[in-house]
Parts: C-alpha cells; structure tokens; sequence
DNA sequence: ATGATACGTTGTGCACACCAACAAATCAGG
DNA sequence: CCTGATTTGTTGGTGTGCACAACGTATCAT
C-alpha cells in the first residue's frame, strides 16, 4: 500500500458518504472517518474540482459554533439500472444518493433475447441520457433473474428468460460505450435494502425474495455484499426443507422454492400473476375476513411452516443480525400473527435467534434498479479521480467489462 | 486512513506472510505486497528489530542474480493456545509460524468448571515457559467446544462441559496477565485448516467438523474467517435435514447433527470413544472385509445421505470454492466411494456444485491448538509495533480481554 | 455586546513510500 | 577464471499527503 493509495481510498471513503447520506456535512465526514479538519477539507475540494459533489451553505443550523457546509452529491454523472423481465425492461438513470432521475418501463410483447435485451435498453438509455444534456452516463448495471458470473457479467442461467451461458455485460457494453456489470437480481436487491432500506446499519444480515420464478436471495458479511466463489451465493430458495417433498424445477427434491411458491398464496387470495402491494393488501384483507383455519390461513400457516425450517438452517449458519423479507415473503411476514412471526426462528439455536430481528424490505418497485445503479457505482466510488478526465478511459479500473 | 496506518499495515502485511509462509525472501515480499524494494528492506529491517524476525543468508540457491536473504520468524513471542475438553486440558505454546513449541495434555478425573480450567491452564502454561525462558509468552487464544461471544470471550453454552453464561476470556486473562481470547473450537479448526491445511488458498470455504459432541463448523469469506454477529456463526450441525427426524438435544426436530452422530459410526465398527485416526482406519478396514450392503456400508450411506441435504443448503447458500471435512465427516468422506463422493454435491445447483472442491482436514490433532493460537496472534500481527517496548500494555488494542 | 463554541483556513512539519544510481552476489559461457 | 547478464540489496534524495497549531469566522447563550 503506497501513499497514493491513502488518498484513494480517503476519497473513495468521502465519497461513499455523501452517496450513502445523500449529503453530509464537513463536520460529520471528520467525525465519521476520524480525519483531520484540513484534510477533509482538502478531499472535499478535490471532489468538487473533478464535478463529483457541490458544497453547500443551507446547513441546518444545529447548535452553537461555526455552521459547517453541507457536501452534496452532485448530478453531473448518472449511471443506468437496466432491469429485464419476462414483459418489460425496465431502465432508470440513477444520481449519486441513488435518486432515481429518470425512468421508463418498455413492455414486451415476449421474454426478449440478449441481443433484444441489449439493443432496447441501450436505445432507451440513449433517450433517457437526451432528455439529461447537464449529466454523463457514466456506467450500467444489470440486474438478472438469473445466475450471473460475477467477473464477467456472463448469465450462467436464467430459466424465467430463457437464457443459458449467455454473455450479457460485454455486448450491452459495447453498444452503449461504458461500462457494464450485471449480477443477479436478489443480490442487488440485497445491496439496495442495505444502503438504503431496510437492512441499513447491518453488517451481517440475508435478504430473501420471493418472486414469480422462485426465491432469490442475498447476503451481507462484515458489511459488505457476498457473492461467493464465482457469484452464486444466495440461493437458499434450493434448500432442502423436506426430503419426502416435490421435485423443484432445479431437479432436486423439497426445495424450499417448490414448497413455499408465490402463486399458491397468490391463488389462495383469487388473484394470478399480482405484484408485490397487490398480493400483500389482498393477503391482509382476506386474512381480517377469513375465520381462523381457513385456506388462507392455512396456506399462508403452511408456507410459514416451511420458511421456518430454510431460516433455522441459514440463520444457523450465518449468525445474522438482520434478516430481510421482500416479495411475497414479505406478504407472509405481514399476514403472520404475533405466534408465528416468533416461531419462524422458534427452532433456531436461541443464541442465534436472539441476535437476528426480522424485517420487511423497504424500498418496493425501485429497489432492484437502485441495487443495479450500486453495482455500476461500485467502481467509480472506489476510485473517484479516475473518472476526472475522460470517462471512458477508466473501463478497466472496474470488476466489468467494457 | 492517515499516514501511521499505511505504516502499520504494511508492517502487518509483511508479518502475515513470514508467518503464514513460515519464512520468505525479501524478493518474495516485493513481489507479493507490490511495495519498493527499498521498502521492503526498511520494514523488514523494523520488524528485525523489534524481536519479530531474524533474516538469514541462507536462501536456497534458485536462479541468476543476487540472493535473497530470508526472512524467519523468530521464536522471542510466542503465544499459549488452551484447549479444554470433557477429560483433558490440552496447552501448549506456539511460534509464529504456527509451530508447536511444547505441548502438555493436563488429564482430568472429571469435567472442569471454568475456575478449574483458569487454574491449571494458567499453571500449565506458567510451566511451559519456565522451559523457554528465551521466549515470552505475549498472549493466549482459547478453544472451547461450544458457543463462544466473540466480544468478550464469554462462553455462552458448552453442553459438554456443562458451562453455560461463563466468562471465560476474561479470568483467564486476569491470571496469566496476558491479553486472551476464546472462540468455539470448530471456528478455530477452520482458521487452522485455512491457514495452513487443506483450506489454504480458498477464499470462501466452509469447514465441517464432527466430533463427540456435535457437528460443528466454521466460515472463510473473502479470504477472513466469518463469525458472524456475535460468534455463532458456522453451526450447520442444526440445520433441518429431516422434518420428520428425531428430536436433537438442542430443542429442534431432524438436524443433522441427530441424524449423523459419531457414535452411530464408531458402533457400527465396533469402538466406542475412538479418536479420528481409530476411527478412520477402523472404519477403512471395514468397508473392505465387508460385503456392499452389509450394516457399515450402510451407516455410511445413510450419514452421507443425510450430510448431502445439509450441504446443499450450504453450498446453495455460500457458493463456496473449498469444502473441508474433519473428524468423523472426514472419516465417511474416506470410506466413500466414487458414486458417494460425487452425490454429496449431487443435488447443489449445478453451478454452485462446480465451483466446490471437497478436501479432508489435514492438521490432525494439532488443528485447535495452532487455531486458537491463530486467534492469539491476530492483535499482534495486525500492529506489531504496539508489542514493542511493552508486551503487557497493549492490551486493549485486541478485540480480547486482558 | 461579549464570551463560548464549533468550524474553516493557512502554513509548516513529518512520516513514509518511491525512485535512481550504485554495489553486491549469483549464473552462464567461453 | 574472467566477463557480461541478471537479480537484488543499499543509499540518499524527492514528493505526497496527513496532522497540527494558530488564526479567522460564524453561530448561540446570556
């Protein structure tokens, strides 16, 4: 470690701040990363120089002594949160402080291809980047229902689109000239729940999501996202939580996947393919309407039954503090009464389950763009001055390709 | 991050290498930490001089150019790793470099209360550095067959032992007058295998250990040792194999520890209490005198069946590169056969399943003592200008009680 | 108004890693 | 055995970046 990597990392430290914080004062950076005032003032001033945060005097006044100007991320570069699905693409252009800017939903007629999937969101991000002549794009992340390989941004296999051992980062590189890191949608979810949701603050926490193809997950340790080996972690969906159960679509016996399924609890409120708020407001009504021991109950009691055991094994394992519930999950967190929110850990080992409280992911329809918009973050913030002068020039400094 | 901390870490990262290689050249740790020559040469020249290595003249003759002197680890520190068990409490002293300098087995007539483990371990390790009087014992790490709050060393449940809400760091501490730190012992097994067995190199690893009491377990991710929020990671033993299983002492149904005892393996050749090699080689013989589907054959079969579901869920979950298995798990793995070994994995997605290499513990019976001197050593080597003058002051820079 | 408090600003010093030039120790080839 | 090539250690000089102290500035409390 040479001493330019001081300086690196004490920018990259700032900057990772004031995008967590959406703006921090100089008083707080010095108290945050126990730095001098000089000093901070010295990196603020660089950062500003090189167009990546302004400063600001609208400090709100907080006691007595010298008001300290606030840093706020600055809109000059934007990055693009590309997110296909079986109907549409979604695409955004997402600021420092992950504000969503700019965003358009395409419909599909059909589950697209790569080459679709890459010649539509480079289209739509182009026109997005149109309307914002003030700001650069300056990266893109994808967000996969899908396994992804995490050093190339390759979709290993990605069931819901079709799609199997296809490059995906390169090409959608090469059409929109920046670069490109895609990973799995429920990692990003994960990164975004813990930035900005419900997993902030955590250092060691698993997110899970339950979606129309299955139930993805992702893990935070010491702080910081886990991908595993190869960027596949996560996937407690295909857990065996009964050896005698179903055969799941994966070709294994009893995953949790194939017991605990949205479209059981989806069917058992009348509905077929809801989003998120529609299946957890209808799942609530029936409950309040429903007698005790009624098929809403009973299945939302049943898949409870089987969440508890996949839970009792992880949380077994990781020693969580926090552990996070989204898609139709979070439904059945929701619906669930006092007996049963306590038992989905009843079994675990009390020492583990005492450690780990339960909550609802927070950030809804944006979250998995805004987890996508961190993945194309990731490189920049690491290395800020990289991307002072020509911004395109910096494509290899980044786990992705360009 | 300031100047001083560039210093420390570089001091520290060189240090990490002499003790992980057991001893390198200076041309190694250039190329290794990417740092100057001239630096190199100054740290080491620090690091010489404050007692933590010696460098020698005597490099294997390897090639054209100027040779490199050697940097060793010297034997001025060492640090004292205590392990009790239910009839033993096993001491000994450890160099950097994680050699064993002297070892003593204290055997007791019954179980120890904590007073009696401070008591005797702290004599004993007294003991052994009278021998060394060349040497100063600077800290200790403790292993301790249960669960261990990583904070302050407390031993939160030990069923073995019958400890349960001890503090155990901190007595110990207070009698030898040395920082000391505690974890669980399978946690130490696993630091052991990655640091110098069969985990080195693999950057996420699970460890697997099965012993008398249980099936314990410990995590590497990202190259560090994961331990969870409060040190209860790594307890895959109580993971759900078998809803319909039998009650497990820990209060849950079907957990893997229940359905794979040891002694379900040691009574099928007949021992009652072996040690891992007896059992090993029992167990080897066995499956060779005896016809395919005979009762051992079929113990084997039933075990590694139900350790398949369990370490699906963990591999699913981790995506792990290296999997290492110890004890009576090493053991099964030992006695299987091809087909066997290959259905371990057999029902983890494929992806995950390709990323994991499946190694046996290769430390022996000296893993827990070179772990728990891991965990002693972590303080020093991450600032080892702080040991300099006095040993005894730089207590509270460990995550450790003194 | 006045003191206390907190913060920004400026100039100086220092720690530390890098660099370039040189010296030393080996190997290969004659 | 000598010579050149190669690799590495050594030395003195240089530059970068953070800390520190002293001072200026803006707010609050009385």
């Amino acid at each position: 470690m040479d001493a330019g990597a001081v300086r690196r990392r004490n920018l990259s430290a700032v900057l990772e701040l004031v995008h967590l914080r959406r703006g921090v004062t100089r008083a707080d950076l010095t108290r945050a990363l126990g730095l001098n005032r000089s000093t901070i003032g010295d990196l603020v001033a660089v950062l500003a120089e090189n167009g990546w945060v302004d400063e600001r005097d609208d400090a709100p006044r907080s006691g007595v002594g010298r008001p300290s100007p606030r840093v706020l991320p600055r809109d000059a570069r934007l990055v693009a949160a590309i997110n296909p699905e079986l109907d549409v693409i979604d695409v955004a252009l997402v600021s420092l402080g992950a504000e969503i800017v700019a965003r358009r939903r395409v419909p599909l007629s059909e589950p697209p291809t790569v080459a679709a999937t890459v010649e539509r969101a480079a289209r739509t991000v182009a026109e997005l980047a149109a309307d914002h002549p003030e700001s650069t794009v300056v990266a893109a992340g994808v967000a996969v229902p899908g396994l992804v390989r995490h050093e190339d941004g390759l979709v290993r296999l990605a069931p819901r689109l079709g799609w199997r051992e296809e490059p995906l980062a390169a090409p959608l590189a090469a059409a929109m000239g920046i670069p490109v890191a895609a990973a799995n949608d429920a990692h990003l979810g994960c990164r975004a729940e813990q930035s900005f949701g419900a997993g902030q603050g955590a250092r060691t926490m698993l997110y899970l999501n339950g979606g129309p193809s299955g139930i993805g997950g992702g893990l935070v340790v010491d702080g910081r996202p886990m991908d595993g080996a190869a960027g596949y972690a996560g996937e407690l969906g295909h857990a065996s939580v009964d050896p005698n159960g179903p055969l799941c679509a994966c070709g294994a016996i009893g995953c949790l996947e194939a017991l605990v399924p949205r479209a059981a609890l989806a069917a058992a409120v009348g509905l077929e393919h809801p989003d998120d708020d529609t299946l957890e407001s209808a799942l609530l009504t029936a409950i309040v309407a429903e007698d005790t021991g009624g098929p809403v109950h009973e299945e939302v009691a049943r898949q409870l039954r089987w969440l508890a055991i996949a839970l009792r094994g992880a949380v077994n394992l990781l020693n969580p503090e926090r552990i996070v519930l989204g898609g139709h999950l979070a439904a059945l967190w929701r619906a669930a009464d006092r007996d049963q929110r306590a038992s989905l850990l009843g079994q675990a080992l009390p020492v583990n389950a005492a450690d780990a409280t339960i909550e609802v992911a927070a950030l809804g329809g944006q979250r998995l763009l805004i987890g996508a918009a961190e993945l194309a973050w990731d490189g920049l913030i690491a290395d800020p001055l990289s991307a002072g002068e020509s911004d395109a020039a910096r494509a290899d400094a980044l786990p992705v390709v360009s």
